[in-house]
DNA sequence: TGTCGGCGTCAAGGACCCGTCAAGATCCCG
DNA sequence: CGGGATCTTGACGGGTCCTTGACGCCGACA
């Protein structure tokens, strides 16, 4: 499902934008002011922000400058300053979409999915390769040897969202949210049990993964064989 | 350099658009219908499209359509009409950006910039460079000569702060606010441990550390040097 | 020059987390 | 209604990480 952050310092304003998103099946976290936000931001990882300029702690463009330094997330700005100047900062600022108060709500929905499908496409081959193992995501098939590896649905969904976020790390939360639902992020226990059976499926060496990583205390990363050099291209 | 195709049955607006645009260098082609439109947009595949929606031939959204058939091109509308509909109907036929008629030129080429943006190629996610190591915010990774480098969450945390920060001076007080909670901010002795800890795995000469540096009786600041190191932001 | 506070370093204990196995509980299909 | 696959839950050993204390160094200051 789709997470949108809205920020806002406007409770009823916020409470009626994340009702109607709902409605839209989006899934809503909410923050009253920049440095929940960016804190929000960091931890939930969302595919989208729609973010009010006017907070009480901090300058809404100052919370964009925050959001670019380390994420590419669409940004959806609101703001009740209706001045070309206001709207040039933001934009330049890093936001991709400037409306202003009093704004429609089809019109943001609309907004919302345009902006979502600039960012939809993922360059990323619906198959991805490893020395021990394939897994083609399209297809929902997994590979090894030549002959199909068996996966029950919940292993297969925790393995998609692991490859869907390639060489990045994920948080049990987020992996618990996505595949079990909001109200599971704290049976951690689920992801010990399911990792191990990945990895007794797919790895060479489960008690040594080569793939399958874990990071202690935070989550887990699908990590793809980087050999030769190490180049972090630009 | 960047071509737009402009189109516009307003000769006199589109005079106007092509000026205004090649004064901030962009490569202008213009157009004053749809069937002209899609046909140069064919021939020299612009890198934008600024749309006026009403063209004596043909429907605008037809044109989008037209375009969307074939081309990921960003397309920035252009419309007297300000009902929400008309929005949502060009919006979802596939337009990036709707702008109402009359606006203002430093607005349209902040959405040109922000819509060129948006479609410039960066698989990549933004990556703090160091001659030491680099720092991968967006994928949680920590990199020194090609080698990840094992972080323990709250050693994460820490550089995660001071990274977003960058260059900038955060006190003890934010940092254990951020990392450690609200009733922490007594326990500086945390910080010289940790900072201590992240010296250790990631500066050359932990003693005489070149990036993680403290302020004293302050807090601590993360140092780039100037040449040859830098972001490359979103 | 002596004192004091802040900083860096090291080490140890205990809490917490992870991987593993296995036994119910539940669901789904025949 | 029955059986198998799948999901949940519990227990436990081993390892990691956080916290805490002790100590030396250095600069500020009297």
């Amino acid at each position: 499902m789709t997470r949108v952050l809205v920020v806002d310092d406007d409770t009823a304003l916020l409470r009626a934008l994340a009702i109607n998103l709902r409605a839209r099946h989006f899934d809503v976290e909410t923050a009253g002011d920049g440095a929940t936000a960016l804190r929000k931001a960091a931890s939930t990882g969302p595919d989208l922000v729609v973010l009010d300029l006017g907070l009480p702690d901090m300058d809404g463009v100052e919370v964009v400058a925050g959001l670019r330094g380390w994420t590419s997330v669409p940004i959806i700005v609101l703001s009740a300053r209706d001045t070309q100047s206001a709207k040039v900062d933001a934009l330049d600022a890093g936001a991709d979409d400037y409306m202003t108060k009093p704004f429609g709500m089809d019109e943001l929905i609309a907004r919302i999915r345009a902006a979502l499908r600039r960012a939809a496409p993922e360059p990323t081959s619906p198959v991805l390769v490893t020395p021990d193992f394939t897994v083609d995501l399209s297809a929902k098939r997994v590979t090894r040897d030549g002959a199909p590896v068996r996966l029950t649905p919940t292993e297969w969904h925790v393995l998609e969202v692991l490859v869907r976020n390639l060489g990045k790390l994920v948080t049990q939360q987020q992996l618990l949210r996505e595949v079990w639902g909001p109200s599971y992020v704290e049976e951690t226990h689920y992801l010990r049990v399911y990792l191990a059976q990945l990895r007794r499926k797919l790895e060479p060496e489960p008690s040594r993964p080569r793939h399958l990583i874990t990071e202690p205390g935070i989550g887990y990363r699908f990590e793809v064989e980087r050999q030769g050099s190490g180049r972090t291209g630009a």
